[in-house]
DNA sequence: CCGTTTTTTTGATAAATGTCAATGGAGATG
DNA sequence: CATCTCCATTGACATTTATCAAAAAAACGG
């Protein structure tokens, strides 16, 4: 399952065969089966985790009992709950699989060491971070400014493949809406 | 107005005397009037901007006429479009100043280059973006899982010195509600 | 293949929020 | 002081979205 994350990796910053290595040490597997959690609210989240095969959903649960959910990750996404991995404190919201999943996992410590030591892997962690706080910032103005059904037809159009992969319903919760007006929205659609 | 950014600097991570130098050196003063642009939508963002005074606001204008704000920002935050800044596209968004304010200007070249040279320039861009992904989630989470009354409150909590400073209905529009939606909640509030 | 669970859809109704039009106040400006 | 603009509020009403209950459809597990 490495291989994955090796071919993300070179995909994204050259690195020579040591640092690869020195990556690949560091690095464990986890298999999740449908529904298992990788974190659950209260844990502290210590790692930094690559999807390399499914698909997995952060989210909340409020004091009614509903989720909400935060981001969904498949193949090739990070996933994890910054927040406590900075903070050292418990995590407010779970992560689990909707998919039978892999996720590739580095313990916070030596994921930063090996930055100091590998340029290439602080740019990648950068780039990222660049990256998604213009994709999180766009989620916002999108969010503030359309109605439900402009939300859902943006979504389709930004993230096709979480269209086909993911329950409805979890579609929704991401959107911000209930199950059945997504279902009301999409009847009215072409 | 150069002291007040080396204050926060100095505040954020340790600077020498010569890397201080190098950073007034690059940097500009730029004095905006109350409603005054800073970046209109269709021009191409080149800076970074931190803002020593006053207050602005980054907002878009939908088909309808509609203004929906993304960000404030007062004394000691940075403003910008970095999507127009790293894509070098026309930006989505305008700039404008809500009082009179002073903002002080980095080119985009020259302050790539400080990154490069001073090493705790960088570190602090790191951590800002970090802190600023954490915010935009919080953002996020909240927009999508509570009430407009819920929001508001929220908003007061999170940024009582906005609800202080800027106009009721900006606050609406950052929220993603109308002017008079709010006007209701804030009556049926203690 | 059957029974079970999950997911989606539907209808009836309630609640939340938006729209439009009007008003009054506060502050800026000449 | 008079005028003007911006801002906040209010009321009446329309629209959107949520809630609750139920059923149909699809996926899943043994």
């Amino acid at each position: 399952m490495f291989e994955l994350f090796e071919k993300y990796l070179r995909s994204k910053a050259a690195f020579t065969a040591e640092e690869m290595q020195q990556i690949e040490a560091v690095t464990t597997i986890k298999r999740l089966r449908k529904r298992q959690f990788l974190l659950q609210e209260g844990e502290v989240w210590t790692y930094n985790a690559f999807v390399s095969k499914g698909c997995l959903r952060t989210y909340s649960v409020d004091t009614k009992g509903a989720e909400h959910i935060l981001t969904f990750a498949v193949e090739n996404w990070w996933i994890g709950d910054l927040q406590s991995l900075a903070s050292g404190l418990p995590a407010r919201f779970n992560i689990d699989a909707i998919e039978d999943s892999v996720v590739l996992l580095i313990r916070k410590e030596e994921f930063d060491r090996l930055c100091q030591v590998i340029p290439a892997l602080q740019q990648l962690v950068n780039a990222l971070l660049h990256r998604s706080f213009l994709a999180q910032q766009n989620r916002i103005h999108t969010t503030i400014s359309h109605s439900a059904e402009e939300k859902y037809r943006l979504f389709l159009q930004n993230f096709p493949e979480f269209a086909r992969r993911i329950p409805q319903h979890m579609v929704a919760s991401y959107l911000g809406m209930t199950t059945e007006t997504l279902s009301r929205i999409r009847r009215n659609l072409v």
